[in-house]
DNA sequence: CTTGACAATAAGTCTTTACTTATATAACTA
DNA sequence: TAGTTATATAAGTAAAGACTTATTGTCAAG
């Protein structure tokens, strides 16, 4: 339930190349909504949007500094995200070890043979 | 452009946690659309409407047997989400540092005032 | 060849999203 | 103090998303 229902909103905010984008930059560190802004052909608001679905995605947080409101990368969203996804990649390799055998045992003559 | 692309549609579709759900199934292996469709209150069509969601984002493929269409993982596809994801997993790590880095500074002096 | 199971597609509805412009608020600066 | 800078919020709009029901296409088996 918080789990899932903040995977929802986490994954939805990576599909929208402005917050990947945003995202990437904060990777290099802190930045201002302006600073965050100024590489794209959008309006503040725009951006300030997109940090509100970031952050209610658990994926940056804001510190106040006088009027600017610097944000970082969340490293608990973040890593929730990755932890699904390595869930998958591992059933992957899982699977192609299992793909292996099942090749194996339809081909007795050519078991471990690569073609 | 093929890259950004196409992440936009993986990680959109991981948005949606019936989607999620059909992963996680199909990470235990191949499943036809009606052993998918079997543990949701939904129509089989919402299903079919799914996968191709999936498929088109490249996180899953299909096989013909019959008339049946059992869709199994896309490598691909994940390890892409995985590996961006990834970059930002090590900022964050690299940014633990620089903090880490920036409070040994200032801590030999009095710590800033809050105003 | 007909029937029934498996699956895709079409069309319609309702909700959500990604913007825009306009305006508000709070804190710096001169 | 007044003006400017940094940011947030509100309201409106157009497009995309997640469903539904209805229908169609295909194959397999009697």
């Amino acid at each position: 339930m918080h789990e899932t229902f903040n995977l929802n909103a986490s994954f939805a905010a990576l599909a929208d190349p402005t917050r990947r984008a945003i995202l990437a930059r904060l990777a290099s560190g802190e930045a201002t909504v302006m600073e965050l802004a100024k590489p794209f052909e959008m309006t503040q608001p725009a951006i300030s949007q997109h940090l509100k679905v970031l952050e209610d995605a658990g994926l940056i947080v804001q510190r106040i500094d006088g009027t600017k409101r610097p944000r970082r990368l969340a490293k608990a969203g973040i890593e929730a995200m990755d932890q699904w996804l390595a869930m998958l990649r591992k059933a992957l390799e899982k699977n192609y070890n299992r793909l292996d055998e099942l090749l194996a045992a339809m081909e007795p003559n050519a078991k471990g043979k690569k073609r």
